[in-house]
DNA sequence: AGACGCTCCTGCATGC
DNA sequence: TGCATGCAGGAGCGTC
């Protein structure tokens, strides 16, 4: 599963291969790869085609593409004549999640049309010099999405509620989204004291994307592990100090699973390092059911709650009282 | 507003 | 052997 490090790791990929060139032509799979997209599938080729593509973004588990028009000539490929002129593309990004199971495959081939499809292909993009990014996604959770930028309100140090508050703009459907644990504007203290205003459990609320994003069900479950605090524990009347550290260790977590992930894409796969990749050597408790604690060995217990399972060592970290008060 | 259950989807593991 | 069932999960959405 995709979270932050993956993420990442993806962006990194297309800064290195894909930013920079322009796209000829796009052709989106189907209605459920676009369903976010405004204008749906064929909107989104029609305003792909002839966008160049100017960075890499990411902000928790979404990465987007800025997009500028490739100066001059509109139609700059053969999609037909369009009955429609084409979006305006400068204001805009193309957005990707990547759901659970979403990968973006750069590929070299010089001749992309004789590329085969490969199953579960969502999205291609084919470049005006030839090379083709895939956007395959087995289980459909993931979409690409043609989305205006607009500007995020940056509360800066002091801004309070002010969740969002990254680079000057972001896609519109990332608005909502929150400032990311790795990102280094983030106010460690303020995501603290909005923790701790929430009624719920720490658990629920890492995984919260508008609190803080990027962190998914693995390293939650890893990071809670690390501060030693059970999942179900309420935020309510728990130290901040505690709340930091849980903090900190998902920033921790996700920074050393960054490091893994960054080894293992080559030039033309963009890698999606989840679960299955290489970082699973280092976790600690999720999927570990039954296999001793790395700390104290005792058995690691897998906790169902929320229709989400939760990895837990049921000595390290000490779960709530049944009956608070 | 915030909390939370439900839903989308496919491949694989498990069970009978 | 073959079929049915369950499970995994991000995040939008509806409901209270």
């Amino acid at each position: 599963m995709p979270e932050l490090p993956e993420v990442e790791t993806v962006r990194a990929g297309l800064e290195a291969h894909v930013v920079g060139r322009t796209i000829a032509s796009a052709r989106v799979g189907g209605a459920r790869a676009a369903r976010r997209s405004l204008g749906g599938a064929r909107h989104l080729e029609e305003g792909l085609a002839g966008a160049h593509v100017a960075a890499a973004v990411r902000r928790g588990k979404f990465v987007w593409l800025t997009l500028a028009d490739a100066d001059g000539t509109d139609g700059a490929t053969g999609t037909g004549a369009a009955p429609h002129p084409a979006p305006d593309v400068d204001r805009s990004a193309l957005l990707f999640h990547l759901g659970m199971s979403g990968q973006l495959l750069v590929r070299g081939a010089p001749d992309a049309v004789d590329l085969p499809q490969p199953r579960h292909l969502a999205a291609r993009l084919s470049f005006t010099d030839g090379g083709v990014l895939d956007f395959v996604d087995q289980r459909t959770f993931g979409y690409l999405a043609l989305d205006p930028l607009v500007p995020t309100a940056d509360g800066g140090p002091g801004g309070d509620a002010g969740s969002g508050t990254a680079g000057p703009e972001v896609p519109a459907q990332v608005a909502h989204i929150a400032r990311d644990l790795l990102d280094p504007t983030l106010d460690l203290a303020a995501l603290v004291r909005r923790f701790r205003l929430r009624r719920t459990t720490i658990k629920r609320a890492l995984l919260d994307q508008t609190l803080a994003s990027g962190v998914g069900n693995i390293y939650a479950d890893e990071a809670l592990w690390r501060a030693k605090v059970h999942p179900e524990r309420a935020l309510a009347g728990m130290a901040p100090a505690t709340v930091r550290r849980v903090l900190e260790r998902a920033a921790e977590v996700m920074r050393q699973a960054l490091v893994q992930g960054g080894t293992s894409f080559d030039a033309l796969y963009v890698n999606v390092n989840g679960a299955s990749g290489y970082f699973d050597r280092s976790l600690a408790v999720y999927g570990q059911q039954g296999r001793p604690c790395p700390r104290c060995e005792a058995r690691i217990a897998r906790l169902v709650f929320a229709n989400r399972s939760s990895h837990v060592c049921p000595r390290c970290q000490r779960a709530p009282s049944p009956t608070p008060r």
